[in-house]
Parts: structure tokens; sequence; C-alpha cells
RNA sequence: GCGCCUGUAGCUCAGUCGGAUAGAGCAACUGCCUUCUAAGCAGUAGGCCGGGAGUUCGAAUCUCUCCAGGCGCGCCA
């Protein structure tokens, strides 16, 4: 909708001679008084022209003027924007062109096949998803379908912190409940895991092995009891996912980064080219020539590797198999490492805003208002599990992307359940729900001139009224929000985008009558629900909330 | 101590790149179902955009400073 203004605009100050003009910026305006869409390029211009922005309005004018083309009306207004208001064939054809296209009228090629590869939820294998892995996976999830429809290759991909101290520490835990259940008093580690699930995991290892572990010290059957209790929660955790609607490509594991020497690799790749040296007995990274504040040890004193090292291992990865963009998705409480892996990713070659880490804020979970204690160590904590069992998926991922990723989220378990009938997922999924009803019945009333013929057959110019006409401006502004949700990575525009179309519709409904007596009006306002349904449908599955027929 | 995020209506949150009179939902109050789903609609009320200073034609938005809340600053993972 913004093309055709940007076009005329550009026009006009071509002939102008003003062709060293940035970018003419366009915005749907609040008030639909002033316009379908309005740009503020005089106001931007009066500077480096040392001119009046109405003065300079005036001169764009004049010249679109000479070509009006699709436009009824346009205003110059304020301090010196240009408001444009469309005729409405110009809607009615774009109308007819999205109902005939359907879904592909809004596939804008943004991305253009370009590989993005997009990191979230990474939960540690400790653990079943607690609410907050939730949020990362409902904001991970819409990001990557947004891009995707953009046209982006992407990847998805869960990283497995399968190596290191935390599933040490589980196995750990796992076998001393192991000991304890058969008698053998053993103190239970510090900061252990503390979950039933622990001791789920605990009897079956004596349900299948019985006694045969219980006489070896943990260093002789760590592997089998660490081994079998992370494959056991990733077998969880991924489960969990699946039945929240999150699917992954590849699932990256750590452990198998170190044995495949991807690591030892990536080390010898930072001595090489010199971004490494050696102080007190260990190795550093020389962050700091790369941005970050302090340089960093990847080898330590005795030899081991940080978990910074398969860090940087698994980055440079990323890049080694060809994704020009990187996007990793985390919890606020790790943006100090922000620094250290950007400073990796410059290191071997990317440049600086082809990364971008998105920062998912910690859900506060009430009942009642009360707040939740969670623990993760203590074993106290609302599982995702007890959440998409008790308020359900849809609702769940719907308030996760009504908030921008980065603000803090209240989530109220009673409120999501009790107020369910006023919750905004039901809202946007009513206005679906209704339409397919108001399909239903003109079937069942065997209207003529819906399903049995084409959009072309159709004089959608009986579409006069100016609820019909808001309607269809908000349908055609879909694209440009669409486009800003792309562009700054924020799918929470969505969310809210359909929020408003849902009530634009359900204010139409409840206005006019979809059928009627007159088979062409008819016939043009099942069409008009038709292109709000195509809208709808396509907002939820990038958000990855259902579009039911019925409710 | 240093750094990052947040502060907008009673509550939860939007607010496009610095633009027009600050927006929605919930809660409150008033109405609307013989007619396509009332999980809905129409209306009323609600504001020192945390405080202060600055930048300019113009600031919720940018800069500085202060206040409040959250988080992060290891040869931990």
């Amino acid at each position: 909708m913004k093309n055709e203004v940007i076009k005329a605009v550009r026009e006009a100050l071509k002939s102008l001679n003003l062709e060293n003009i940035p970018d003419i910026e366009v915005e749907i305006p609040k008030d639909e008084s002033h316009g379908d869409v309005a740009t503020t390029i005089a106001l931007n211009l009066a500077r480096p022209l040392k001119k009046a922005p109405r003065k300079i309005a005036e001169d764009i004018l004049i010249n679109i003027k000479e070509a009006p083309g699709p436009f009824e009306k346009i205003e110059i207004a304020g301090p010196g924007f240009i408001n444009f208001t469309y005729k409405k064939e110009y809607y009615i054809k774009r109308l007819e062109e999205l109902l005939q296209k359907g879904h592909e009228f809004f596939r804008i090629d943004i991305g253009k096949g370009k590989r993005v590869q997009i990191e979230y939820v990474s939960a540690n294998p400790t653990g079943p998803l607690h609410i907050g892995h939730g949020r990362g996976a409902a904001v991970g999830n819409a990001l990557c379908n947004l891009l995707s429809s953009a046209g982006y290759d992407v990847e998805r991909e869960f990283y497995v912190n399968d190596a290191g101290m935390q599933v040490k520490l589980l196995g750990l835990s796992v076998y001393t409940i192991y000991q304890q259940m058969s008698g053998n008093d053993i103190p239970f580690p510090e900061n252990g895991y503390k979950g039933d699930y622990v001791k789920d995991i605990s009897k079956e290892i004596n349900d299948k092995a019985g006694n045969k572990y219980l006489s070896k010290p943990f260093e002789e059957c760590e592997k089998v009891f660490t081994g079998f209790a992370y494959k056991k929660m990733l077998a969880n955790i991924s489960h969990d996912l699946r039945e929240f609607g999150i699917g992954f490509d590849r699932w990256q594991s750590e452990k198998e980064l170190f044995d495949k020497g991807t690591v030892k690799d990536a080390m010898e790749r930072l001595k090489e080219k010199g971004f490494s040296y050696e102080k007190d007995g260990a190795l550093w990274f020389r962050s700091t020539d790369f941005g970050d504040d302090k340089d960093r040890v990847v080898v330590k004193k005795d030899g081991e590797f940080t978990y910074f090292a398969s860090d940087i291992a698994y980055h440079k990865e990323k890049l080694d198999r060809g994704f020009g963009t990187i996007i990793d998705i985390w919890g606020a409480d790790h943006h100090g490492y922000i620094p250290r892996i950007r400073s990796v990713l410059r290191a071997f070659g990317l440049p600086e805003e082809n990364f971008k880490v998105i920062l998912v804020q910690i859900v506060s979970l009430l009942r009642e208002g009360q707040p939740v204690q969670m623990s993760k160590r203590s074993g106290e904590f609302i599982t995702l599990r007890e959440v998409m069992d008790e308020v359900g998926a849809d609702i769940a991922k719907f308030i996760f992307l009504t908030r921008r990723s980065d603000s803090h989220l209240d989530f109220d378990i009673e409120t999501a359940k009790r107020e369910s009938s006023d919750n905004p997922v039901f809202y946007v999924q009513y206005a679906f729900a209704r339409i397919s009803s108001i399909f239903k019945q003109a079937e069942e009333r065997r209207i003529q001139g819906f399903r049995s013929s084409g959009v072309q057959d159709i004089d959608l110019t009986h579409l006069k009224e100016d609820d019909e006409i808001s309607l269809i401006k908000k349908l055609l502004h879909y694209p440009m929000i669409f486009e800003g949700a792309v562009l700054s990575y924020e799918p929470h525009r969505i969310t809210f985008y359909l929020q408003e179309l849902a009530r634009l519709f359900h204010s139409y409904y409840n206005k006019h009558r979809v059928l009627s007596e007159d088979n062409k009006l008819t016939s043009a306002r099942l069409y008009l629900c038709k292109a709000v349904q195509i809208v709808l449908e396509e907002g939820l599955n990038i958000l990855g909330v259902r579009a039911p027929e019925r409710m």
C-alpha cells in the first residue's frame, strides 16, 4: 500500500531535481481523517534544504498532482505532513487481488533466500522446561515463522548443553537418590537437582539395573547415570516442545563438539590467527580486540576447556555452515554474554549487524495475583507442561507474544484460565470461527455466488459502507505491519495487528448483516469475510496459534 | 562500584525512524440477543508518559542527571 506513495513522491522529488534523498518515510496515520498513508518527507527535508516544510510539501504536491495515479486526495496537513487517500476503486482492486492470490498475496520477498540461523530455548537438559522457556520457545518459533514467511531460509536450532558440570550434577543427583532408595545414606550434593523427576529417573534405573551400581562409587558409573539422566530429560523437553507446537530442524549437541574435536580445532584457529595468548598458565581469547571489555579464558590452568570455549566453537561452526545471519534468543539473565559472543563472530569475520541477540525477559508466574516462587534447584517450579495442561498452549503462546520480548511479563495462571472468555487469543480466534460459521450458514442456505464461483465473477463494488472500506484498508495494512515486524524482529507487532483487525470485524459483524436478501451484496460481503479470514489465518500461523473453524 | 533492561490510565501492556489531539485490553459504570456464534457490540469515565534539565520547528521517543525495580559482571556452568 505504501509503494504507490513512495513511488509518487520519489518521482516528484526527481522532477524537483532532488535525487539524493535517503528514505522516504511512510506511516499509517493514527487518525483516519489524516488519510490512508502519510509521509513526513517534507518535514525531514526541511533541515537539509533550509526551507519551510510546508513549502517543500507544496512543491512535492504540485509535481504529484500532474500524475495523481491511484489517489483520491492528497493533502498537506499540520506542520508539513503529506496525507494520501486512495480511491475506492483502488481498495476494491487490491481486495480482489488478495482474494485471487490468497496467502500468496502476502509473500513479500524480503529475505531473498538468505540463510538465517535461529537458536532458541536451548534449555539445559537437567530438568523439565519451565514457563520462561515457554516464552523463549513462543518468541523463537514466531520469529522463525515470520522470517520464513518473508523469504528467508531459516534453520531452527536447539543447542544441547550435554557436556559439563550441570549434567554431571544431574547424574550425581540421580545416583545419590538411587543409593538412598536402597538405604545407603550418602549426602545429597550441594546444588543438586531435587525435583520429583530426579526420583523418577533413579527409580527407573533401579527397576532396570537393580543393585548393580550400589557398591560402585559415582566415578565408576558416572557415564551411565549422567548419560541416562540427561537423555531422559532431553526426550522430555523435546516431547513438551512438540506438544507446545514448537519444532526444530537441528539439535546440536555440545558434547559432540568436544568429541568430534570441533572445540579443539576452533582453539587452534584462534591461535593461528593470533587471537589467543597464554598467561598465568591458561589460554586466553583476545576478545577485547573485538569489542569485549575483558579478555576471556578458553583453556584453564588445569587444561580443561571453559564453557566459553565450546561456545566459541559452536558459533564458529554456525558460520562454517554458511549462515549469513545468526540470531540467538536468550533469557535476559544472560545479557552479559552478548559482547563475548559478538567478539567471537567478529573475530571470525561476521559483520556486526548480522548477529542479533533477542533477550527474553523473565516470566513472573502468579496465581490469583500472588507470586509463585520458582527455583529449579529446590525443585519448586511450574513447568511448561503444567501451564499447557492448565491453560492450554494457544493461550500461553498468544500471551507470550502480546508483549515485547524484553519487557517483563506477569503471567497469572488463574487469570489466563478464569478469564478465558475475555482472553485476547479467543477474541482473535473467535473472529475467525465466526466467519467460518457464516460460510456454513451460507452453504446451508445455498446462497448463490459463493464457493460455486470465483472472485472474478463477483462485483466487489457493492462494498460501499464506511465500515467495509475501513476493514479493507486494515487488511491492506497487513504487509506494512508484517514488513515492520520482520525488519525489527518483533513478532508481537503481528499480535497487536490481529487484535485490531478482529475488533474491526466484530464491530462490522454487529452492525451489518452479511447474509441478506440482496444476493449481490451478500456475495461481495462473503468475499470480504473470506479476505479477513485469510489475513487472520496468515497472522495466527506466524504466531503458531491455531485458527479454529468453530469455538 | 561498573554495565544492561524496565518505569506510559486502578491493573497488564502497545506506541512505527523524533511527528498531528497519548492508545488498547482488563477492572468500573450505562445500554444491546425473535434475525449470520453475546467467547460479541455500542457508549461513559480514567494520564504530570518515574522526577528534573537539555537538544529543536516538534520529545513518551534522542542526550545528561537523579529516583525506583529487575538482571549481569568468575580459570562456575
